[in-house]
DNA sequence: AAATAGATTAGCT
DNA sequence: GCTAATCTATTTA
């Protein structure tokens, strides 16, 4: 993997790139799966479309490129645990926690499509806002916690149903996969971090 | 204690 | 496509 200079990731060690190779490779696996939620008697089930690696202490564009703080806690956790974080005052994201060798790696969760429990999301959505296409229901990070009704109260949890969060993984093939830079990271933006099944109308922009 | 950048969304042109 | 809204965590004085 070759890392441009200009991109924020020119002083990666060796060790830190294959640390990145690892956490692309994780998100990748990503693609496909299906994230169950159960919350209030209801279920909602989304099948991922779109997401973000973020390569923890190599990485500046991660939360945890800083070491621990109060909100990143969750990121040193457990992997296959919750990493759930407020942004903007008021938008809530999603990231499974991918422990690499015991590094605080994660991966953002995009976007995705409603595959049960559509006029949950639906419903919870409109409640927060017009919603005018199916395809825009999960069609970005904070829209799809919105449709999942993922909260901060989620952040730490396991990903394994006790919680009422369950992350299956893809059962198929890999699916055709695009190749970008991040979306909205102000650091490290050149550097290709984020995968999405091409050509899928859930995808956010 | 104050400043600031930020893993975004919705609404309008 | 472009911009406002909106507030928190982290950084700086």
């Amino acid at each position: 993997m070759r890392v441009p200079a200009h991109t924020g990731f020119a002083d990666v060690p060796a060790e830190g790139v294959s640390l990145l190779e690892a956490v692309a490779a994780r998100a990748r696996e990503l693609l496909g799966a299906t994230l169950v939620a159960d919350r209030d008697g209801m279920r909602v089930a989304l099948r991922i479309t779109e997401v973000e690696g973020y390569g923890g202490p190599h990485d500046p564009a991660s939360h945890a490129y800083r070491g621990p703080s109060a909100r990143n806690a969750a990121m040193f956790g457990p992997p296959w645990h919750a990493y759930v974080y407020r942004h903007m005052g008021l938008h809530t994201c999603f990231n499974v926690v991918v422990a690499v060798d015991g590094t605080p790696t994660g991966v953002l969760i995009r976007a995705g499509e409603i595959i049960d429990g559509v006029d949950h999301a639906r419903r919870r959505r409109a409640a927060r806002g017009a919603t005018r296409r199916d395809t825009d229901l999960a069609a970005g990070p904070a829209r799809l916690t919105v449709a999942l009704g993922i909260t901060l109260a989620d952040t730490g949890a396991p990903l394994d149903g006790s919680s009422g969060l369950t992350l299956l993984p893809r059962t198929g093939a890999a699916p055709r996969t695009a190749v970008g830079p991040r979306i909205g990271v102000g650091k490290a933006a050149d550097f290709p971090m984020r995968f999405w099944i091409d050509g899928d109308p859930t995808v956010s922009r």
